[in-house]
This record gives structure tokens, sequence and C-alpha cells, in this order.
DNA sequence: TAGATTGTTAATCGATTAACAATC
DNA sequence: TAGATTGTTAATCGATTAACAATC
């Protein structure tokens, strides 16, 4: 039963996890009690294999004869992907693409729980945001202090976002989660990053355009 | 000298491309005029094979005993992933992720022209976003007869996703850019899709946050 | 029990890295 | 020319797929 390894597992697998959990959850709204290896891959396109692969580094959810209890997997998937946690996070940028964020995203559904949002113009200081007034850049450390949040949202300019995430790093931060169009990757070792570079992204469909036979 | 081979390019390789163009851009910004692939390796966090690998996927851009002219590989880049094109690019949903895309998103830096906005709600046609005004659904085929565009971005509902969709590829749409919950590359093939995830992504932080041993 | 399907090992495939001859 | 650095082939590494014994 569940003998989870929580280390040396490749980060392909893990990329995957986060799919598997959206598709056994529609699976288990759906009210699908059980799904073998291979029902799940068709469904995914992907391979049985590498759904027993993926699921066998972190313990045997399945059972020999039956597939997998979505429940149970979920579950499991759920808490490996620590969905159950409350990270604090914190938004910077309350520009149009912030705002957007803090009040599209559902924090709260990964795992995340916004407690706080800066923007460098004093202008905007008070103003509300997904139930939140916007702060000013000046009240970071105090504001840190006291609610050591764990992950920085930065929807910045790429020329304030080396400063702004030194001075978090120094506070205490652990994740960023990078909007701006500047690779954090790059400077901080031991300090998570995702960065979601939404040009590099659409980039890709005018390079599928562009390379496209039927056409 | 430049002998493209447009097909057979791996994925992994097409999806670097975009993070080249990034960093050779600002290199140019800067004003530099050469760089050797070991340099630009140290710069993205790369080896220095695979940036001559990659490169030479699409044309030997570089030259012995010199390196690469950067302004020559930004154009060469440039061209592979269509940057000077402007496909027509259409929005669905303007809600506040809809809204923030349309406004934040420098559509014609990534080879793309957004020429259209709709959402499904009736009280938002005519409000203008990104210099457009929004239209009602029951226009989209008199708009796509007239403008014929080739992208769509989708940030609407998952459960107007897939419905919404199979109107688009009927009406001869090419690629979509999904900010949708929903998986669409499972059910068109043919068709380019990008889903964009940003539950995913986040989800990462709170794994690698669970995950890590400083802690 | 017989049938089904997992967990896991072994085989294959692809992607990355290393090495080096070509050449500017 | 000598030094540097590419383009490209060969070696390594990792990830995916196939196979099958274990077992529910």
């Amino acid at each position: 039963m569940p003998n989870a390894k929580k280390t040396g597992i490749s980060n392909s697998v893990i990329r995957r996890l986060p799919r598997y959990y959206r598709f056994v959850g529609e699976l288990v709204k759906k009210g699908t009690i059980r799904i073998s290896s291979g029902e799940l891959a068709d469904k995914m396109s992907l391979t049985a294999s590498q759904i027993r692969q993926d699921l066998n580094c972190f313990g045997g959810f399945g059972q020999q004869g039956y597939g997998y209890n979505l429940i149970e997997l979920q579950s499991e998937i759920g808490k490996i992907l620590g969905i159950e946690n409350r990270h604090k996070t914190v938004l910077f940028g309350a520009g149009n693409l912030g705002k957007a964020i803090a009040t599209h995203m559902n924090f709260k559904e990964y795992g995340c729980c916004l407690t706080g949002i800066f923007d460098a113009d004093e202008n905007k200081t008070g103003e509300r945001v997904a139930g939140l007034k916007i702060m000013g850049n000046e009240r970071i450390e105090a504001f840190f202090e006291k609610e050591k949040p764990l992950i920085a949202v930065l929807c910045i300019p790429k020329t304030a976002a080396q400063e702004l995430a030194d001075r978090l790093v120094s506070l205490g931060i652990k994740a960023f989660w990078n909007f701006s169009h500047y690779d954090l990757t790059v400077s901080h070792k031991n300090i998570i990053v995702e960065n979601v570079h939404l040009g590099d992204s659409i980039m890709m469909l005018s390079y599928g355009i562009v390379h496209s036979d039927f056409n």
C-alpha cells in the first residue's frame, strides 16, 4: 500500500500530476467509481503503461484485477500535490493581469490562499481587488513579518522583477509564480519558480500555423 | 547557409525557440553583436551542445571560429516562429481573464493581431476592450465569413468550451489558445492547440513547497 | 477458480551531452 | 597561420513503452 517515495521523482512525472488530478476529479464528479489504467489512458491520450509507472512513483494506488478507485486516487494525488494546504500567497502588480489573476483564480482549489496584494503605484493603494485592499510596496516588510507568506505571484514589469524577487527572497519567500517577462530560474537556486511565459505560448500557435502542411 | 528543414523537428526543440528568441532579443537590445554557443548556454542555463543542436535543426546560423551574429540569429528565429505575421486572432469570453489577456498581451509582438472579441453575455455587447467592441455570439458566423481569423483565444468556462470549439473549427479556425479548464487536445486532431492551465502551474508550486527538504 | 489488471522489470525509443573534424 | 568555435556524428542518459509475473 501507499509507500510514498517523495524524492528522486522526475520532473516529467511531476508535471503530469495536475492533469491526472483534473481528469480523475472530473470522473469522480460524474460519479464513476473505478477505472483501469487502459481506460484512463484512452481518455487522456496517454499509454496505460505510463499511467501505471507514474502513479507507482508515489505508491500502489491500484488493485490487481480491479483498477483504481477514483475517489481514493483523487485523494492520493491531491495529497501529493498538497492541495489540502492553504499556502499563504501574495500578489505583486495590480495591473490588468494581476487583477485578473486575483479575481479569476480560485487559489484555494490549488492549495493556496491569496492574502495580500501590492502595487508600486501609490494611486492604487486602498483600492479593493478580490476582497483585498491593495497595499503600497513600503508595507511589504511589515506584512511579511506578520503573515510570513510562502508564495509570490509576480505580475510586474520585467524591469522590476529581479529587484523585487531579491527583496522577497530575503524576507523568506519560498516560491514564485512569475508572469513577468523575466526568467527568474536563472538567478535563484533553492527557490521554486514557475515561469509563465504567455508570449512563448502564443508564439507556438504562430509556429504551428506557419509550419502546417494542411494549409 | 540557412537550409531550413521545416519538418520532423522534435517538439522539445520547438518549445525552446521562444526562449531563445527572448534571450537573443535582449542581447540585441543591449547592443551585443556576437555570442558563442558557450556564452549563450551560460546565460540560459543550457549546454552549448544543445544550443548548437537546436539551431542546426533549422540551418547553420553560426560561423566557425566566430559564433553567432545576434541580429541575424534574432531575425532567423523570428522567421521560424513566424513573428512577422499578423495572424488574425479572435478572443472569446470577456470576463476578468479575457479582458486582461486582450489588454495586457501585445499580440503583434508574437505574430498575432487581435481583431475581435466575443462574449455570450448580451449585457456586455458594445462595451469596449483593447479598442474593440465586444460582440455577441450570434455574430460569430458573419464575422468569420468576413475576417477569416485563424486563432481563437478561449477565456470561457469549461462547460462552453467544447461546443464553441466545434463551432469555430467548422468555421475554419486553425488554432486555439485555450485558457478554459477543458483539454481540447483530446478531441480535435489537425488543429493546433495550446492549453494554458494556470491551475496546473500554480499546483507545481504547492508540490514544490510540500516536498522541499530545506523546510 | 478464471479473468482482469496491476506493479515492476526489461526493451526501446528519443533527447541530451560529449567529442571532434571542418572551417572561418 | 593559429585559435576559436561551429556543425555534426557518436555516446550517454533518461523517459516511454512493452511484457509479464504477481495477485486481487
